[in-house]
DNA sequence: TAAACACATGAACAATCATTCATATGTGAG
DNA sequence: CTCACATATGAATGATTGTTCATGTGTTTA
């Protein structure tokens, strides 16, 4: 059975042995691309693109933000944690109330290149 | 309390009416928002990232992705249903084997804009 | 200093999801 | 037609994750 670092990986053997070893050769680390799934993830929920799209036209403050989004405060919060450790968004604290926005505008490309694609069906 | 549909939504009153009510008439509608999250959580998964970056250069059949990725057949057909029903991917049936490839470039500049965005910190 | 407000956070629970195992489908060889 | 190969898929399981509830932290006002 063929093996990888004495794992056997694939039970069959119809490996292109020249188009497999030239991929392998050519594959980002590991790390790069788990790193690129994890940024995906963020936006990979409604509450937080919900979120990320208020954001884009105004800045904001949590309480304001579960007004629109008709969701309470601490499910708002535990969302704008996630957004900012991922650095998508800045907070501002002005006395009581903090205000979030978007962190910069790649955010906004990224959003847009998205909606892009997906209104191309 | 502040309601919304009958609903109480925020314990709190800080609403800024104003902006509030500015954001509400821009928001895109929910089914679009929604749409865009399931998007991204199909891009949210180490397993299909790296799929789709072998993809990117050449086209594959199931054995030798699972060669490449390290996993069992299984794992990987059921991701690459996913990416399949997210029209990330095409599929082109060749005798027994079945070959994967990116459904168009708009996948690659998806994936580049991330990558980029990350190099910025 | 005490109380109220705005927000943050830990624990618990329910729901979602990726992987594995077993098995089914589809194709070509003999 | 039978067998082996390549892939697909349903069910089960373990892990991850979003929301809620309760409570903690930080700030302003009285």
């Amino acid at each position: 059975m063929p093996e990888q670092n004495g794992v056997e990986v694939c039970e069959f053997l119809c490996a292109h042995e020249s188009v497999v070893s030239e991929v392998r050769e050519h594959m980002p680390d590991e790390d790069t691309l788990f790193e690129l799934a994890e940024f995906y993830k963020v936006f990979g929920d409604s509450t937080r693109i919900r979120i990320l799209t208020v954001l884009c036209r105004h800045e904001m403050c949590v309480c304001d933000l579960a007004t629109i989004l008709s969701m309470n405060q601490s499910a708002i919060s535990h969302q704008l944690r996630i957004l900012k450790q991922a650095r998508l968004i800045a907070a501002r604290r002005e006395g009581k109330q903090v205000f979030y926005s978007l962190a910069d505008d790649h955010v906004r490309h990224i959003l847009d290149t998205a909606i892009e694609h997906l209104a191309e069906r």
